[in-house]
DNA sequence: AGCCAGGCTCTCG
DNA sequence: CGAGAGCATGGC
């Protein structure tokens, strides 16, 4: 087991960090309880359930089956760190904010709270890709059926837990099989088509951390199903950019218009324009604003 | 009932 | 090019 302390440096709320995997129903490969979240993650070759929990000042985490090698507990640690978004730094935003009166009440209100990471690139596509013009309730609901259908199976105190698919399964499988999931024909085709490309080589998507914004919109939006608001939230949630804003996303451009224009409509690049005085903070800033959106409101 | 969901592609004009 | 239809289905 390895703990991992919080600090006033380095605040983090655990619970609304995690909300986003029980908020829109099952997240089967994101299992979270309200205490405890259970993860399937692969290390090297192998498969491992990680399960992570707050303990006072600390998170615990452990994986199963137990290791000591310390190769894999460094890439475990890794993950968790992702997961937990640990490498943003959210003394420098509150800071910048503080005075802000759009902000102000927003970093009381939800102090510690941190967007979290998806080390798998994969995954993290997909998941955009089934997020796309249709609630998040359903889309969790279609993701969860593809996750228990693909996805490797780990059993640990009774109960299963699933890892998310592979490009390698689901580039052998016919997008009919998807469909039937409920996933739209051409969601079906964009997912194994994405699988197909990272098989082939075609595209290598650990890459795209060591290119430039414009090479990582090119190579992404060359691939069929992917366009900027999915390439943004690949900078955002993927790659953890800092200065990373989906402007386009319809919850993000809600909360700007709220905060900011009155409820006005505004459209995207003007909303772009607008979150470019947020610099580098402008990913905590987004998260921010709609966690201000989705969770004062309701 | 009908319109909208944390978009993207394809087809027209 | 830019606008607009089509996708599929749950929720309000």
């Amino acid at each position: 087991m390895k703990l991992i302390k919080i600090s006033k440096d380095r605040p983090l709320n655990f619970g609304l960090t995690l909300r986003r995997f029980q908020a829109y129903g099952e997240d089967a490969a994101n299992f979270f309880d309200g205490q405890t979240l259970c993860k399937v993650i692969r290390l090297g070759r192998q498969y491992f359930l990680l399960r992570l929990c707050q303990n006072q000042n600390a998170v615990n985490w452990h994986l199963f089956p137990d290791t000591s090698d310390s190769e894999l507990i460094a890439l475990a640690e890794k993950q968790v760190n992702h997961i937990l978004g640990l490498d943003f730094d959210l003394r420098r935003f509150y800071a910048a904010v503080s005075h802000d009166p759009v902000f102000a009440p927003l970093i009381n209100k939800f102090h510690g709270f941190r967007p979290t990471l998806s080390s798998d690139y994969f995954e993290m596509l997909v998941t955009s890709i089934s997020a796309q013009q249709i609630n998040l309730a359903f889309a969790f609901t279609v993701r969860s059926r593809l996750v228990r259908q693909f996805g490797k199976k780990l059993s640990f105190e009774k109960k299963t837990y699933f890892a998310f698919p592979t490009p390698e399964i689901l580039a052998k499988t016919d997008p009919a099989k998807l469909r039937e999931l409920q996933f739209t024909r051409r969601k079906s085709e964009y997912i194994v088509g994405l699988a197909q490309a990272i098989e082939s080589g075609e595209i290598n998507l650990q890459n795209l951390a060591y290119l430039s914004e414009s090479e990582i919109y090119n190579q992404l939006t060359a691939l069929k199903g992917i366009g900027r608001w999915t390439v943004d939230w690949f900078l955002a949630r993927g790659l953890g950019w800092p200065q990373a804003f989906p402007a386009g996303d319809l919850a993000v451009r809600k909360a700007v218009q709220k905060c900011y224009f009155n409820s006005q409509k505004i459209d995207e690049e003007e909303i772009r324009e607008h979150a470019k005085k947020w610099g580098d903070n402008a990913n905590l800033a987004c998260h921010y604003l709609l966690a201000g959106l989705t969770i004062t409101d309701k």
